[in-house]
RNA sequence: GGCCCCUUCAUCUAGCGGUUAGGAUUCAUGGUUUUCAUCCAUGCCACAGGAGUUCGAGUCUCCUAGGGGUCACCA
């Protein structure tokens, strides 16, 4: 049988990180099986929905690259199908009306929680045969099983039982008719022949709800994937408080899409001592049986780390085109290789490598005042000065960065001083700081009238 | 509170009865680099606690503690 997963979420905000490694752990056993992957929105709720919401998952979506099979399904274009369910189930006695209101309810549970008890319905209209009070819109339960236990095989936690007792005759059909959610989740995943189903585990008690249903209807159970939270970096859970918990924000943030993939992946899923996964070395070796039963904590600097190294490896074209949305559009830039050669391994994020980039094409505006103590000391200025004079002399044309280091070995040479005595000003001169590119790329980079430019400029607030 | 789940370095994790408990990130140190970063090398750091079972337990069982989830006419 071909696997079938999904991803369904509820169009109720952003989607968040633990939401898209669900999703990438479905996605990846559909893809490594080629089986489907399916996207549906559980929008029941019709007050709670927001198509912004829903754009922003879809975005999302599309940002990281998973793609989904055949149409997206929406529940609530589905009432009708739900509906015909719920009458089947009245019609053989599997489900039936409740009159209790919600005021009552609400008190119920009120007098169980002072004794102490579980807060659960006493199943007063399970048998009721009298004549149903006036003036109540019923709501529909589905009548659980009251003694035993619900059992199932989850592919991530083993064998759970859950005592009958715990699951209620829980509401199928709310008061204005439309269906709630574990009834059509459980008819919907059946429907859309649902092989695997792979979610978080706050869904674990959900499912012997579900169960139920399958069970009334006569479907066939899924096999169940219950997948452990993630936490923040403090092991508290992730909230909107930790900043980047919408996936678009990484983007904001600079971050690529296969590194956060990558990250993803690695949190609560591993393959030995391995840390890099292409796309398609997550498919080839994803299988959600080895997905961890324990919960896993977010942790930033190995995302930066994952980052940084897709940065490395991405190339300089994509990376410019990438760069324009940060604010820096070098896809015309005649020396584009030499720049991003010289600054993509000094850059966490794309914002930092924006920040690199910008630092070397436009001229400093100011220096670092630590800088200019350690660097425009002693003879810097004459130096400087002699430099620009070399430069201006020099008897073959500059365009490598090696032209400008010949210039650079040369200077050395001549004044007999060390590397550093030359470099250090030079580099304070060329981006205002001492830290950076080389400065024999960035010479090349901004080309010689601009480097003496930016040297006189310098040398003119020496003292 | 009831029920359920979880527990190996600070963090992500390997381990599937016998290992000097391995890798990665972070951190520290050294090397490379005119600087920074990269890269390379080295180092620091863990089986929550307690009982069992066993010749032998991180691995199996139970208890305790801690963490999490869930108990809606939300999804």
């Amino acid at each position: 049988m071909s696997v079938v997963t999904r991803f369904a979420p509820s169009p109720t905000g952003y989607l968040h990180i633990g939401g898209l490694r669900t999703a990438l752990f479905s996605w990846l056993t559909a893809r490594h099986n080629d089986g489907k992957f399916l996207l549906r929105i559980e929008d029941t709720d019709l007050s709670r929905n927001s198509d912004e919401a829903l754009q922003a998952i879809i975005e999302a979506f599309e940002w990281v690259g998973l793609n989904y099979d055949g149409e997206v399904i929406y529940q609530s274009k589905r009432f009708d199908l739900y509906k015909k369910y719920i009458d089947q189930l009245l019609e053989e006695g599997k489900a039936y009306k409740c009159y209790m209101t919600k005021e009552e309810l609400d008190t119920l549970r009120e007098e169980q929680m002072a004794r102490k008890e579980r807060p659960h319905y006493d199943g007063r209209y399970r048998d009721f045969e009298g004549t149903p009070p006036e003036g109540v819109d019923p709501v529909i339960r589905i009548k659980a099983p009251q003694e035993g236990v619900i059992a199932f095989d989850d592919g991530v936690k083993g064998h759970i039982e859950i005592a009958a007792e715990e699951v209620d005759d829980f509401i199928i059909a709310r008061a204005d008719g439309t269906p709630t959610y574990n009834f059509v989740v459980a008819i919907d995943d059946a429907l859309m022949g649902l092989t695997d189903v792979i979610r978080g585990d706050d869904h674990l008690y959900n499912t012997p709800k579900q169960i139920v249903v399958y069970n009334a209807l006569g479907f066939k159970l899924p096999r169940f994937y219950h997948v452990a939270m993630i936490n923040n970096e403090q092991g508290k859970k992730l909230s909107k408080r930790d900043g980047a918990t919408d996936v678009m924000e990484y983007k904001r943030q600079g971050f690529l899409p296969e590194a956060l993939l990558n990250f993803l992946v690695r949190l609560g899923w591993s393959h030995g001592d391995q840390e890099i996964f292409s796309l398609d070395e997550m498919i080839a070796l994803f299988d959600p049986k080895d997905i961890n039963k324990s919960a896993s904590s977010y942790n930033l600097d190995k995302l930066l780390w994952l980052n940084a190294h897709y940065i490395k490896n991405t190339p300089n074209e994509k990376l410019a085109e990438l760069l324009k949305d940060f604010g820096v559009d070098i896809t015309d830039h005649d020396k584009l290789q030499m720049l991003l050669d010289a600054t993509k391994e000094r850059g966490k994020t794309l914002v930092e490598l924006a920040e690199q980039i910008n630092l070397i094409l436009n001229a400093p505006t100011e220096y670092d005042p630590k800088a200019v103590k350690k660097a425009f000391k002693g003879n810097a200025k004459a130096i400087l000065t002699d430099f620009i004079a070399m430069l201006q002399t020099w008897p073959k044309p500059l365009h490598l960065p090696s032209d400008y280091h010949e210039v650079l070995e040369k200077i050395v040479e001549e004044k007999e001083i060390g590397f550093g005595k030359i470099g250090m000003p030079l580099r304070v001169a060329l981006v205002g700081a001492l830290t950076g590119a080389g400065v024999d790329e960035m010479m090349a980079i901004i080309g010689m009238d601009e480097t003496i430019a930016r040297i006189e400029k310098a040398v003119a607030t020496i003292a």
